[in-house]
DNA sequence: CGACCTGTTGAAATATATCAAACATGGTGG
DNA sequence: CCACCATGTTTGATATATTTCAACAGGTCG
């Protein structure tokens, strides 16, 4: 489904040198690199902390990409925008992913914080060293690259050919899953994002979605908590629009 | 040996000498790689060459990922099939592109032949030993990881924010690309997917693609030669559609 | 308090899908 | 060689999901 597989869950954090981010760097590199730590602090040395606003963009489209941003913690939404105005989100990415890697010159997309933020800048020469230096750690950038077209794919599939219900239950149900890797309840989610903005992810108008999400709630699917969070009701029946497996017909 | 799961309705193999194909492995490597010739030996004896008919699956959504498809020669669609019929097309390839490289254990598409075909299979554990012992190959990996990447986002907002007559014009606009960089007419185009397998692509119906076709021709944008070839009139303005410029306004 | 932002809901407009029929095309076999 | 068939295409009429336009409600913040 469209969405941050990469993961860790948040690993404490620890600066040492000011500035520097191991913890970031530590996260690039996964769980269990055979790395000695030292090594780490290549990059940590070159990278910078910070802490963002909502609404802040982080990079625009059509920066030159020379850093490689860690989302260390909270919500961020990469947007491109259209000539005319129109926006479409490529995906939202949370604590522990990766955004702004790419293969071209500059970056091809908007990323804004969709809430407050924590984020660590690497400087992206420096990170592509370090990969060249570390065949290992550049296969693992491989194989997370390919999990994030994979991703994409998915929700290339959801635009291509789901009705807006069953859009929205993908949304939600990949919400879940993101949220399950990060150690956080699969039923009651944070919802970071607006309706525009899912609007956006979703090839939807932000009248449609909270339409859906009113329908939801009438048809017992889901419960809202305040502004920022679902509760899922029927994750099993969510799952099941979100799959286009039919057999939920009713009301 | 469980052998013939890959490829359900199994194409005929042409075991030419012990079935190697030279020329798939140095396509793989690219151009310029600073490889020993011996080396590329070592995946080429590991692949098998063959020919394949329109409409034959290469491999089915589903399989065990156990080999990488090059295409050699032909036009192939990945497409992805949901349990109610509605099928989405992920991308078409050509020759030259590299299909069904992936993270995951199965295929997550179908690949299938839109024309006659030449593909060339490689063994996936060979490979991936070989991008091991050979880093320079896995950064090119990469960096052509990062590529389908970004086109696959592309994608994206053309199937969230593009009406029907922007979503032709940027498939007929990125299909000039793709015969420019393999050195055949830009104006030209051979179009070896039917109406049907352009719908699964832009997430249109058959009908809605062939009515644009129509309109586009009316305005003088295309002209049509016979079923499988398209001419380019107005290649700037399809451009403009494509990007969503707008200043198209007219009939 | 008032301005502003986000969300909700309604009514009307519209782009695209759906259903249906006729029309090309190319291959096949008599 | 032609008739025929299967397959793909075009076009039309109608249906429908989603958008668009619009009004209003609830927070929040200066």
């Amino acid at each position: 489904m469209p969405g941050p597989e990469l993961a860790t869950p948040a690993p404490p954090i620890d600066h040492r040198s000011p500035g520097a981010c191991l913890a970031c760097a530590s996260r690039l590199v996964g769980l269990c690199a055979p790395l000695h730590p030292d090594l780490l602090e290549q990059v940590a040395r070159q990278s910078t902390r910070g802490r963002i606003t909502s609404g802040d963009t982080i990079f625009h489209q059509g920066d030159p990409a020379r850093e490689i941003v860690s989302v260390v913690d909270g919500a961020v939404r990469l947007v491109r925008l259209l000539p005319d105005g129109r926006r479409a989100a490529i995906g939202f990415r949370f604590a522990g992913d990766l955004i702004g890697f790419t293969a071209g010159r500059e970056h091809a997309f908007s990323a804004e914080a969709m809430t407050d933020a924590t984020i660590c800048r690497l400087d992206r020469r420096h990170l592509e060293q370090f990969l060249h230096r570390h065949p290992v750690i550049e296969a693992r950038m491989l194989d997370l690259c390919m999990r994030e077209l994979a991703a994409t794919q998915d929700h290339l599939l959801v635009l291509g050919r789901f009705s807006a219900e069953e859009r929205v239950a993908a949304f939600l149900v990949s919400l879940a899953e993101a949220q399950k890797v990060r150690r956080r309840s699969e039923v009651m989610l944070d919802l970071p994002a607006t309706r525009a903005d899912l609007g956006d992810l979703l090839g939807l108008t932000l009248e449609t979605v909270s339409r859906v999400f009113s329908a939801f709630r009438r048809r017992g699917l889901i419960r809202l908590h305040g502004i920022a969070r679902v509760e899922l009701l029927a994750p099993d029946r969510l799952h099941r629009l979100a799959h286009a497996e039919g057999s939920d017909a009713g009301a």
